[in-house]
DNA sequence: ACATACATTGTACTTTTGTACAGGTAGGGC
DNA sequence: GCCCTACCTGTACAAAAGTACAATGTATGT
């Protein structure tokens, strides 16, 4: 099984690389040659470095060969990971997915199966029985907070400042950060950006690893 | 990997032994052992034997136990496979079907993914896509950015650190900034905060400007 | 050849964010 | 009364984040 990576930088060569040793990294579509077309062969493409309008007819582009083909992004988006599916992907997955998540992907692509996280799957089959869930999955670590607390992290969720939430509290900034501090303590987060990002349960795959 | 099909009829059983010699076949979910639980197992309802209102409840009931579940029905049905995959089944095929697809949804679900037949899975996309981007706009200021400063935007939206970026792209912390800065024009926010709200598609009601 | 856009980095600086250490107050439960 | 928690604040400091001004190199197109 040949697996051929598409991605115009080389930055991850390694992880891919890492992943199945005897993958081959091109930057373009085109430079896979036709050699491989129809056997056994699943095409990975990065579409984190690429502009929104190509995503989708690139993916269409590298399925039309008949190979299994991965879309991988650096943002989920909902929405674009449908709509990537719709054009041809079997897999859908973020650039930096671990070694052995890439190759439990490839298994399931290569074998007929489509891929996503998981949450996707639960958005996916929500949507598609029509039951829509209003309650989005809920971040139960919130409830660990103080009511205080928890409207500093309203705050940080929308993007406010400290200067901005002391004055909308009533409160000096020295206590914002008082609280913030707590906060980070109680939801296992180092800065206001992946507070922010937890609030409104957008998962952090970041760090690195 | 062991593989438990769960039938109140024998019927199949040749067939399934065909396509996995190691199989166990057993009547009822409570005879599956608790040793098994949690391990490299998967679980193979026959519902086409089963009441409708039974097999929901049944594939939830199998699906709690952690390990994959593969749903076997006798009379397609789309709704109904819908639910059954909100349910928790991971798979989803006839009861027919051939030893070789029996072993290629093996594959695909004892390694995360989903599985269905691929006409129910272009209905799926279709619903999909018809639905969701109404619910998930687009965030089109994403395209001003060049293909760089895409890379640290969507970064920073999840969470990640100056230090971290330059890391990952292999540049400078000073060139880091430099991008988030030109971002920070570009999409009219003030700080990676609301950069990662926005790129996340996060409305910020933010109250100072 | 020239203009333009992009990517990169440097020095230096201001602002914001976050932590350490140290308190003070008010209310509830034992 | 005493203990505990939540809430509030101060000084001081460390660490990021962000800006200003400037420069270099590399494409790409005219």
């Amino acid at each position: 099984m040949v697996r051929i990576f598409i991605c115009s930088l080389g930055r991850l060569r390694e992880r891919w690389i890492l992943a199945f040793p005897d993958a081959h990294v091109v930057s373009d579509l085109t430079e896979v040659g036709e050699q491989h077309s129809g056997g056994a062969l699943s095409l990975w493409l990065d579409l984190s470095s690429m502009h929104r309008d190509l995503r989708l007819e690139s993916v269409a582009a590298a399925s039309s060969r008949g190979s299994p083909v991965v879309a991988m992004m650096g943002v989920p988006d909902e929405a674009e990971a449908f709509a990537l599916l719709q054009a041809g992907a079997q897999g859908y997955c973020h650039v930096k997915a671990a070694p052995e998540q890439l190759r439990e992907i490839a298994t399931v692509v290569e074998h007929g199966g489509l891929w996503m996280p998981p949450n996707l799957v639960q958005r996916f089959l929500a949507v598609s029985t029509r039951v829509i869930p209003s309650s989005m999955p809920e971040v139960p670590e919130l409830n660990q907070l103080t009511s205080r607390e928890l409207m500093v992290a309203e705050q940080v969720a929308h993007g406010a400042s400290n200067r901005e939430i002391a004055l909308a509290l009533e409160i000096t900034e020295r206590t914002v950060k008082a609280h913030i501090s707590a906060i980070f303590d109680k939801l296992g987060v180092r800065d206001r950006v992946q507070l922010a990002l937890k609030v409104n349960n957008i998962p952090t795959y970041n760090t690195l690893n």
